[in-house]
Formats: structure tokens, sequence, C-alpha cells
DNA sequence: TTAAATAAGGATGTTTTTGTCTTTTATTGT
DNA sequence: ACAATAAAAGACAAAAACATCCTTATTTAA
């Protein structure tokens, strides 16, 4: 629905990592993937896509893995978003019209820019770190046993 | 984002035909697909699916094409979103969990299950008709000229 | 300095979504 | 009846999303 698996994957990972983020070993993929329940390689990629967009950061080699730093525990989960599915996806038009505008909307446009909205409030004000701690207290998980 | 081309072309094409409603020739899918931008022989299909599941109405031969009844005109939006996109697609997970659960939530439950109300909100209390006099009074577009 | 570990990168494969083309079936005006 | 028309249906094709595998580069511990 609002995201693709990759941006999920990608998500959960993300915070996968931010919880372990206190720890001073790094965290390998193949822990990340036991733990949100997802396919080691097509994760491994998306993780390469977000490192490349600094919003992890990685370390080849023995006791190598992913990390966070404390600049990138603060990112919103919107960075997150618009690193994998691009830019543009909190403003295209609901219906698919060429271009979402106020002065020729589509006859969802009213309600759905205001949904879109929150969806971007949703995800700006919500950092990574937040979502991590919600885990850490166990208040949410990142896979169903 | 929210819906699948599928869905996209789906619901632009029930709009279009319930804009139609009124005149007593029903609507080709040639001409449907000119007024809503959308692959003629890919609608074509989708709209077999929303006839199939008695939302749109159908009649084949000469002069025969697409048509609504005014029992089908009143029904909601997400009758048609349900019919493309499975009767499941709102209430999943927006992390792509096996399930969303109050008990075993992810950590985007508490914000997200607010938005997805919000959606199944604007889709169940907007009819397809709505959608259709937003379109015939000008309001509304389905392309971009 | 070498072996092991680990992420990065590239090639390839599978599945789903999106899209086209052709044939069949039903309807209607003549 | 017949020809024309239009949706239904089925086969096929292309593109995108999802996923795996193999090789390479980097780092570190021994
Ligand atoms: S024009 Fe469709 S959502 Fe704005
Ligand atoms: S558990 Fe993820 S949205 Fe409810």
């Amino acid at each position: 629905m609002l995201f693709s698996k990759t941006c999920e994957y990608g998500i959960r990972a993300a915070v996968y990592i931010a919880s372990q983020s206190d720890k001073t070993e790094k965290t390998g993929i193949e822990e990340i993937c036991e733990n949100i329940e997802a396919p080691r390689h097509f994760t491994a990629k998306i993780l390469q896509i977000l490192t490349r967009n600094h919003l992890l950061s990685s370390q080849k080699g023995v006791n190598g893995g992913f990390y966070m730093t404390a600049e990138q525990l603060k990112q919103p989960m919107i960075a997150l978003v618009e690193a994998i599915e691009g830019k543009e996806v909190l403003s295209k038009c609901g219906l698919g019209l060429k271009a979402c505008s106020e002065t020729e909307p589509c006859p969802l446009h009213n309600k759905y820019a205001s949904i879109r909205n929150n969806i971007k409030q949703m995800l700006s004000g919500m950092t990574i770190k937040d979502m991590a701690v919600s885990l850490q207290t166990g208040k949410a998980f990142l896979k169903i046993d």
C-alpha cells in the first residue's frame, strides 16, 4: 500500500541497526536480516543505497558491519523513504495524473492532499531513533514471532 | 504510492463512465481511454474486473459500451479499490509485518493506523457519483491537457 | 603477512505489474 | 439472415520489482 517492499525492508533494517547502536560492535547483515525477517542479499543491496546516501555507516572486514552515528540516528523517517522511493513520491497525484495541482486537481485531490500531508508529517516528525527506542522498550516489533 | 496503476486507471475510468451516465448512449472503451489518458487494452481488462464485480455494467454489440446504474453510482470508492487491490489492502501493516496488530505493533503502527483509517474514511465517504459530479461541474479533472 | 570476515558491486534469475495483440462472443441495426 | 460493432477472453511481450549468487575490495586479528 504505502511503501514498496524495498522501502519496508530498508526502514526495518535501519531501525534495527539503530536499535543496536548503543553497543560497540557493528551489526552484520546476517543478524539484521534474521531480526527483521528479510531476504539476505536483497536487503544488503538496499543498505548499500542507504549507506551511499549517508543515512547509514558501514565498515568492511573483520568485526565490520553497519552502524549509525548520532547524527544519522536523528534523521527523520522521511529521509529513508526519499532515499529509496525518490524525492517526488510524497507529492504525486493519488489518481496518477501527470501532476498534482490545485488548479487542475483530480477528484480525489482535496481529501488526498490532506492525507498525504499527514503522511509527510508522520515521516518528518519521527526520527529513526524514535522508532528504535520503541523497539528497545518493547513497545514495538520488527517481526512477528 | 497509494494505488497501483491498475487501481488508478480503474478509478479514473469508472469516474469517467459515471460522468457520462446522464446520457442515453453507453460509453465505449475508446472514448473512455482518450478521456482519462490510459492504455486501451489494459484498461479494458480492468473494466472487465469491475464489471464482473458488478461495479459497472456493460453491453456488447452495436451501440454497446459501459454504463452505470443508479445503484452502481452510489457505490463508495472503496468498493472499486477493494475489487481491484483486494479486501485486505486497507488493513495490512505499513512496514510489511505479516499482520498488523495492536499487541505486536510495528514502530509505525500508532500513527499509521490512524492515517490508514483516514484513507478508509475518505474512500468510504465518497461515492463514484460524488467524484463524477466534481468532474461535471469543472471542479476536477481526470487528465491534464 | 596471511587468512578470515565482511560489505560492495556486478551479473543473473524470478515474479509481478503493466501493456499489447488477436480471436471469440454477444448484440443490434439493416 | 447478415454485416457491423463492441465487450470478453486469451495469448503474448515488456518493464519493473523482487531476489539470489558470485566475485571483488577492504579491514582486522592472529
Ligand atoms: S491532483 Fe490528484 S492528488 Fe492532487
Ligand atoms: S503493525 Fe505495522 S501498521 Fe499495524
